[in-house]
DNA sequence: CCTGCCGGGCA
DNA sequence: TGCCCGGCAGG
């Protein structure tokens, strides 16, 4: 099916979805489960033909989703388990990638969602692929693969998607794209880092509890308390070693679990990654969550504040967007060959140019797919790889949840005020999104 | 309440 | 395609 409806405003999918998602479930049609419990979620709202999903919804069918990718390979011993859950006969030998692939543009979740699900339809008949079953994988695939904010931790919004019961709160309204996620957050772990739980370690009750709680119960407060002091638990059987640093924990799990003896001798300076777990402090001894990923890195100084305090000129922040519009298009100087010296060198937040912040976006595989096979969108999702200092230079793959902050840039109407409308951009004048002083 | 702006309607 | 505006989300 190929989408016509667009998503609700602001929605950060930014794409069109088919008519059939202006049924029930469609969304999240890739499995009977995920239908039945959506459908039933309270979460799921309807305006007009505009579906809204709240995060925790997203985010709980994230989970789900890998679940069941989990669950089925672990199920290879009983072949009931590993047909119930999406209903097709899927392999018991699916090779879900321990460590992210090599394709640096490539969003590991994205691989481990897809492979099976790939598999999963091909093994029926390749034309009957489900699109619906596709187009949820990428949008979830691109709800996880989106890069560092550009702020970072510098914007107070980080902090706000993230609900204590560790459900991602946003909203798949919006078209903006721009989701974010507290990179230091360890729950919930981004799906790579489920991934890397589900092959380093069996699934166990508490990915179902924690899948139950953020579908069934209610929603997690917007705000997420700031005062989270991070600790890291090995995972090693019968370790339980908690340290407070990365480094710690690494050094801890390479020299003592991993490295030792001959035992390991291709010993990877990365694999340690799934041996820990981050823990809150307030957080419960135990670690239900798979292991997390370290954290990303520390997020590039904040330009936007600057930006903030006095309008940009046009000509010296340069924005790679996706146009809606034509009135909201580029000028012919924004040349995306710019963009390209700085997108894979680069984690996508910032780069600069002679001085001129210039701010990329990029597409992940699934956008890329959603963009191809719907209409033009603004919403980006990113899915960056950055070098891992702590990994020996391995690439390790940032995916957070990225979200459209409100700008803070002074616009045509704050500049000019309602007095001097005819100063105002046109998209000013129309309501749209300020041309003239872009955030 | 104010602001930014998305989505959609209209010419 | 240009223009306008209802309405929503966030502050």
């Amino acid at each position: 099916m190929m989408p016509n409806t667009r998503l609700g405003k602001r929605s950060p999918f930014g794409a069109l979805v088919g008519p059939e998602t202006t049924r029930p479930g469609v969304v999240v049609a890739m499995g009977p489960q995920g239908i039945s419990r959506v459908r039933g979620h309270s979460d799921l709202k309807v305006r007009g033909n505009v579906r809204r999903i709240s995060v925790s919804s997203c985010w709980a069918l994230n989970t789900w989703l890998l679940s069941q990718v989990f669950f089925q390979c672990d199920d290879a011993g009983d072949p009931r388990a590993a047909n119930t859950s999406c209903g097709r006969s899927v392999s018991t030998c699916i090779d879900v990638p321990r460590r992210l692939g090599p394709a640096p543009s490539v969003c590991p979740s994205l691989v481990n969602i897809l492979s099976p699900m790939m598999l999963c339809c091909s093994r029926n008949a390749p034309q009957e692929v489900d699109m619906d079953e596709l187009m949820a994988a990428m949008v979830l695939s691109s709800l996880s693969c989106s890069p560092p904010p550009p702020q970072g931790s510098a914007h107070k919004d980080t902090t706000a998607p993230l609900t204590d019961g560790g459900a991602v709160e946003l909203s798949v309204s919006g078209s903006s794209g721009y989701w974010s996620v507290d990179p230091k957050s360890p729950a919930p772990s981004s799906p790579t880092d489920e991934a890397r739980g589900g092959s380093a370690t069996p699934p166990d009750e508490g990915l179902d509890m924690e899948l139950n709680q953020v579908l069934f119960e209610e929603p997690a407060p917007r705000k997420r308390r700031n005062s989270l002091k991070a600790a890291f638990r090995c995972l090693w059987p019968a370790c339980g070693k908690v340290l407070t640093s990365v480094v710690g924990i690494k050094r801890h799990i390479r020299t003592v679990h991993l490295c030792h003896g001959g035992e390991h001798e291709r010993c990877s300076r990365s694999e340690e990654d799934f041996y820990y777990c981050e823990i809150n402090q307030w957080e419960e001894p135990h670690c239900q969550s798979p292991p997390s990923a370290p954290p990303p890195p520390p997020p590039s100084p904040p330009i936007g504040s600057a930006l903030s305090r006095s309008a940009p000129s046009p000509c010296s922040s340069f924005w790679q967007v996706q146009s809606e519009h034509s009135y909201q298009a580029p000028p012919p100087s924004q040349v995306v060959s710019q963009a390209a010296s700085c997108l894979l060198t680069a984690p996508p937040t910032t780069c600069s140019r002679q001085g001129a912040p210039f701010r990329v976006r990029s597409v992940s595989v699934g956008e890329q797919w959603l963009q191809q096979h719907s209409a033009p969108c603004r919403s980006v999702f990113l899915c960056s790889v950055v070098p891992s200092v702590a990994s020996g230079g391995a690439l390790t793959a940032v995916c957070l949840i990225f979200r459209r902050i409100r700008s803070e840039a002074k616009k045509c109407r704050k500049v000019y005020g309602i007095e001097h409308r005819e100063l105002w951009c046109t998209a000013c004048r129309w309501k749209k999104a300020c041309q003239r002083f872009l955030d």
